[in-house]
DNA sequence: GCCGATTTGTCCGTATGTATC
DNA sequence: CGATACATACGGACAAATCGG
């Protein structure tokens, strides 16, 4: 599958971290070992290496080695935002049953006031879509997504009341680079009143974002508004000069 | 202050991004522009870039040029967490006048459910400092923070009256590197409503979360608890394959 | 405290592949 | 098809930090 050189060596080494061959605190071989045992140069471990850094598995310490400082991490909320978990995963995670309504499916257009919300361009042709997520029958998440026509064509009610990424993934093969998400607390709208049931909360968690295809091209702009007691959101953040 | 050749490129094209001198939707000159114009080779223009679009600014498009994803942010909300911003700056970038008063300020050894919560070791010696954050004389945030005694010596409740991290980094010469976050919505403590005023809350938005320093040593916890109208939470995720 | 071996950090130059126009 | 631009990988050089003898 992993068609760089580099990749592949990310794969294996991550894999030895989250299997436990390496536990937190220790140090990994050498780069000029793994040099060595990929037969490749220091420059393509290090790169490998340099991902691991980035999404906070390692920490590299000049002059004595490479350190591991990743856990398994203890869950205990419900939503995870910020992993790349679905909604689907986190409620077969926690043996829950999901569910998925389809409020609204339309195409649209982009006047000037979605555009400078979700940065499409102005005119640009849209699938606006909202979606309650129940879970054991209880609303909880209000979901409003938006895609471009033309990165991601031939989206139906159907293939929205199932799973989108899937068909974007397998169907489209297209692949997700960047995402940028904010979290916000807002006053719920009459809307979110009328579906969830928000009696004892007088807000709701927003969780709204872009993403960003491989191409480069913003497709998607996301907004879900999430009962507050349910939604727990992760970061990693880096000083990333390596 | 850059040393690093590739890091004073960065800051050069970050800054024509930030400035405006490119916006969203732009390409940027090509790499080899760049290294004709930085004198210096291909390479060493790619790390700066590679760093770019692991922050969210770029988005390099295959056969074609390096185009800026970065937009100004339309700040409405006071407090952005997962920059690198810290409460001074965001009061400052406001307008507002910030005050810090040293809640608690004591010298604690982890127990078990410390260290359970925490991640620090059972039996470490750390500091325990509680924090009440004013804005404009209104308290809006209540830190609890822990440090690593034999990794952040010397503290005292007027260097937490002022700046822990600047004490951290000038005086320690420590560098941070890696921090986790998570975000959650919590009923208030009875200590959340005697320090804020949270009347019309009756949530507060708990920013919790573990820093390592550049010796890989996990050395802070820190909890953050907001009034829920004043936060908003931001992060972006690269698929980093680059 | 010095020296040499090891290890990571920075940078160069080059070659080749692949996507776009 | 050729020119341009990014992507991957190689190999080498030197600097800086660490550690053991």
């Amino acid at each position: 599958m992993p068609k760089a050189k580099y990749e592949s060596i990310y794969l294996q080494i991550r894999k030895d971290i989250t299997s436990g061959k390496y536990e937190f605190g220790d140090y990994l071989p050498s780069e000029n070992e793994y040099a060595e045992r990929f037969a490749c140069t220091r420059n393509t471990v290090r790169r490998a290496l340099s991902i691991l850094t980035g999404e906070g598995y390692l920490q590299p310490r000049h002059g004595r080695g490479v350190q591991v400082i990743y856990q398994k991490e203890q869950e205990k909320n419900l939503f995870t935002v910020g992993g790349i978990e679905s909604f689907a995963e986190t409620v077969r995670r926690n043996h829950r049953k999901a569910e998925t309504k389809v409020l609204a499916f339309r195409e649209i257009e982009a006047d000037d006031v979605i555009s400078h919300r979700t940065g499409f361009e102005v005119g640009a042709r849209l699938y606006y879509i909202e979606r309650l997520r129940l879970m054991d029958g209880i609303a909880v998440i209000r979901d409003t997504n938006m895609y471009l026509m033309s990165e991601a064509p031939g989206l139906t009610p159907e293939i929205a009341a199932r799973s989108i990424y899937r068909y974007l993934e397998d169907e489209l093969h297209m692949t997700i680079t960047t995402s940028r998400r904010r979290v916000t607390a807002e006053k719920p709208t009459p809307e979110d009143l009328a579906c969830m049931d928000l009696s004892e909360y007088p807000f709701v968690l927003v969780v709204s974002g872009q993403v960003f295809n491989s191409n480069g091209v913003l497709f998607e702009y996301t907004q879900s508004r999430h009962r507050p007691d349910l939604v727990c959101f992760t970061e990693t953040a880096v000083r990333q000069k390596l």
